[in-house]
DNA sequence: CGATAATTTGACCGATTGGTAAACATTACA
DNA sequence: TGTAATGTTTACCAATCGGTCAAATTATCG
């Protein structure tokens, strides 16, 4: 007889591991194209390889199998910003922050859409974790930033909407990726423009927030 | 007997104009959300207020809602990049450029979203578009920023990243939205936000883009 | 090996999906 | 006003949805 899943509370086994581990895998590319209305489960049970029962054996809804994607993923996601140094070099943080940030987006896509699709319903599934743990590092970074204008090392600007703006334009190459594949055409369309991108944003964000003279001041 | 939608090519009546309006109106609400695949056409009708069959009177299929109501809004919301003006002062150009898409993100968040949820998706529906007029624009505006860069009014940089950071920091606050009320918080996430968001952005892009002393020059 | 627990599957369920058929109601217009 | 075209609805369809069940298979371990 199959234990349910949620009485499972001892140690997992091998297969337990290799199985979620596929299951999670598959409900990645499958949730972060369609969205949680829009993916069925029997999309995920195909690109998983297996029958859909045995999807629900390891994860007993569809509901659960999205949770524990948003869990997994989550934490890493927020990676580049938690990795934000206060002791550092403002640009040099905010440098490698963007630089980070655009590594995800080119590297774990998937990731980048799957919140981005959270987003756009509304986050019914991650409403908590927004104004919880996701609200409180932001609050904390955006002191350090707030801190740096004040002490004249960059110039000075809302730390919130910085963050917002280095987010939203770091992850559009991720979500948006058809867009921009097609505005820049085949030639420029190539693995080459995360780094003219890094560039750019780089330049942007660097120039943008350096101290500006005071008129009037020596 | 019913005349199929299709076979409809003389002039619209007062009905069909006031009822695909509608149509489309909850349409825009149900697909800005769940995106195509998560949103079903007994939703739209319920938000409409009209029977099912009724919705399928005036759009055959659900792919058919779609493809209207895409392309209604798709002019539209190209509409701040259109404006954009080579014969004006690119500072304001760009400042206009910057308020006239936070505007749009403000009072007609749910097209920003239905554009974004597209995207998530790989474009299905409007790859065609993507790589046809979008880019003819887009590519027409770059020779603008690159002029300018040239004549030394602004400093040398992608004027197609310089595009996409525009799009994707302003977009930000509508598709966003959920994320950025709640790291906001509750006292900072009222109206001001987006009048807080055009200053930022309006200081980052300007100064930005100043154009840099060259180092060695007189 | 044997037996017990863990895993996998085919068959199936009621609800919902996109869409149809045809009867019924309303409108426009001669 | 009459009537033909237009508009609306009820009832329905096959396919797909999320999820269950019990039987069959496989792994684990003494």
């Amino acid at each position: 007889m199959a234990i349910p899943r949620a009485a499972r509370t001892q140690r997992r086994t091998r297969i337990q591991e290799e199985k979620e581990e596929q299951i999670l895998e598959a409900a990645l590319d499958v949730f972060s194209v369609s969205g949680f209305r829009g993916s069925t489960i029997d999309q995920i049970a195909e690109v998983a390889g297996m029958s859909k029962p045995n999807l629900l054996y390891y994860f007993r809804t569809k509901e659960a199998m999205h949770r524990a994607l948003i869990d997994r993923v989550l934490f890493t996601w927020l990676e580049p910003l938690r990795a934000f140094d206060a002791e550092g070099n403002p640009e040099s943080e905010i440098r490698s922050f963007i630089r980070r940030k655009l590594e995800m987006a080119r590297d774990f896509p998937r990731e980048s859409r799957l919140f981005a699709n959270e987003m756009l319903q509304g986050a019914p599934h991650v409403e908590d974790e927004l104004k919880g743990p996701l609200k409180e590092l932001v609050d904390e970074k955006a002191d350090v930033i707030r801190a740096w204008a004040k002490a004249g090392k960059i110039a000075k600007c809302d730390p919130y909407h910085l963050i917002f703006s280095i987010w939203s334009t770091t992850q559009h190459y991720a979500d948006f990726d058809v867009q921009v594949r097609a505005v820049l055409g085949q030639d420029h369309a190539g693995a080459g423009r995360f780094d003219d991108a890094a560039r750019f944003l780089e330049q942007l964000f660097i120039d943008g927030l350096k101290v500006k003279p005071v008129p009037g001041a020596s």
